[in-house]
DNA sequence: CTTATTTATGCTCTGCAAGAGCATAAATAA
DNA sequence: TTATTTATGCTCTTGCAGAGCATAAATAAG
């Protein structure tokens, strides 16, 4: 399980699958390899980092990608098992808490440059973990996920980034003629555009992180769509790249990774995941922060953790804070047991 | 498209996958087929109904299923794209709002009785459909979904069903001895048995559906555990089976979308995907009143729709109400357009 | 050692939204 | 007519979230 060498694999059909299901049209089931993708995420030093993994046979242009692997039910008897299994033989890392989060299948999505790969469905995953208990090789290493998204990044405010590259541009894709709005997408553009980028009085929804990426790219304007052979081109090329991108349809994951992220921390307690065991209320406010982005009423976060039974005192203290010293909390895993589960349902308040 | 005859497909592989990825181990990509499902849910007669369809072909028992088939990356440009269309085939329905559930790959829980069908990985879907624009034809046909779930079924208070046959037997195996909890499931059996049902003191919750079912498989308590050749057997198989099975792993998509559907409703405005045009503001929540289970306040709940700017006035009335005619009322489309997108944020309120 | 600064923590005030119920309007049924 | 049923408007209460004031107890500066 330690070997993290990713080299070439041969596929092999295995057997003919047995007969099930046969249509009149000539609609037949070609092979599909499924893709296992983990979006791993921490925070370090109040920063949100995801572990990325570097391709050592990779000769695209060497981008990064997440940590992933083909699906064998030869040898996984569950997603997730695959999953765990992949990562850890990758990075070295066990990972704790995990969920799935979407399976993605368009086609020409999961391409690297001038690639034909035929056909793979992505099965993206969110796992949360602390370092403290990770081990990461040497083959991977943390980023800040605002490297992949910078215009995610609000903690100093709303990025310069936006006004002076995003909104323009989308204004002019979103004014190009184009056909009615299609089912999938029953809004018209400059609609999805207001929306999901908070603009003409709309409110910024934090949460929007996977619908803005997707629009980036259906506009053309992230390198990922243009090494899928998306329109956009020419007006865009000379201009400043947004964001960092991934190998594959991992930005894209990693998008859905933390829209989940930022909305499951206001409903279930998953952001004691990113804690170590013992922590300050500060501390732990700090980290719902580095995930939300705003700032919050830190005498009301600290009513709000301590009413909803969340956490309990270890009688311990904290010094070094650069003022009073801070009790320290625990996570109370007895709250799991209880009625409603609750999160950290903050609203980001003003800074 | 309109030839929903589904009979036997021959699984061909189209051509070797291109090389990839090698492992040192022998961890290989085998043929995995991806199968599309499809739980279309509607309320009809203020009972929340799901299309199921009867196999011609079936030989097992001839359990009805949901609509599903192979997803073809030569015919479908995308997963959904696969599912609408298989869905037309099948059932002549063509689908409004669809969502992705999950996607389950467990191996062995996609059988038929004494099959040993190889790999299926399974995507399910959320289709929310109002039967006016439903022409379903003959090997398909609505029913409640409490049939298959009647523990779901709140709406003349608590099923005796629970404490009747499901909570002795749950209790039972509870206390069976056991490994230490596993980190898939960290709490202990009869902690997970106590919050999904709602024992000693703890409140139901109506979302839970997908944990119940979960739960029950893993108790051997419903047809399909035994199918897939799990434990329990003896002691079960005197007694009576609990709700009406699918085939393969259906009843788990089902349980999923109806989890998802009750908390959905919750915060984005998809009841009214199951509404026709115009509808008065008790029709509305009726129809919620069917997907959640109990009953809210007739008053409230009118204040919090209009107050949401949820609904807007036909101007017209409907009479034969059997008392005071009631104003008609349509879907605020432009909600869409605004600030938090709200759903119809209810809380399930006393009988 | 004293004072300023910083962080931690307790507490109050206010407004809004949800839960619950009363009361009236306007049909149908007897 | 009268009783019944459904529709709809309004009020009262409670709890919680947003916001801010005030005090405690450290560290940093002089």
């Amino acid at each position: 399980m330690a070997d993290a060498n990713v080299r070439r694999r041969t596929f092999e059909t295995v057997e003919p699958i047995r007969e099930t299901i046969t249509t009149s049209r000539a609609e037949r089931a070609s092979a599909v390899e499924i893709g296992l993708n983990a979006a791993i995420v921490a925070v370090i030093d109040n920063e949100p980092v995801v572990l990325a993994v570097r391709d050592s046979a990779d000769q695209n242009g060497n981008l990064e990608g997440l940590p992933f692997g083909p699906f064998s039910p030869v040898d996984h008897r569950t997603l997730e098992g695959g999953l765990r299994s992949w990562v850890t033989r990758q990075t070295g890392l066990e990972l704790g808490y995990t969920e799935q989060l979407y399976s993605f299948g368009d086609r020409g999505r999961h391409a690297e440059a001038g690639d034909a790969t035929p056909h793979v469905v992505s099965i993206g995953y969110l796992a949360l973990t602390h370092p403290s208990s990770a081990a990461a090789i040497s083959s991977s290493a943390w980023r800040s996920w605002y490297q992949f998204f910078p215009w995610e990044d609000w903690r100093k405010g709303r990025p310069a980034l936006l006004a002076a590259h995003i909104e323009p541009r989308l204004k002019e894709w979103a004014e190009r003629p184009q056909r009615s709005a299609s089912p999938a997408h029953p809004l018209q553009r400059a609609d999805r555009v207001r929306i999901c980028f908070g603009l003409d009085g709309a409110a910024w929804d934090e949460e929007k992180v996977l619908e803005r990426f997707e629009l980036l790219y259906e506009a053309g304007l992230v390198d990922e769509a243009q090494r899928d052979g998306r329109e956009a081109g020419a007006i865009v090329t000379s201009l400043p790249r947004l964001g960092t991108p991934l190998r594959f349809d991992h930005r894209r994951i990693l998008a859905t990774a933390m829209s989940r992220v930022r909305a499951k921390i206001k409903y279930r307690p998953v952001i004691f995941e990113l804690m170590p065991p013992d922590f300050t209320l500060f501390e732990l406010q700090k980290t719902v922060e580095a995930i939300l982005g705003p700032h919050l009423h830190k005498q009301n976060f600290r009513r709000l953790v301590e009413s909803a039974g969340l956490v309990e005192p270890t009688g311990e203290v904290k010094s070094q804070t650069g003022g009073r010293p801070a009790k320290l909390f625990r996570f109370r895993r007895e709250v799991l047991l209880e009625r409603p589960a609750p999160g950290v349902r903050v609203k980001p308040g003003r800074a």
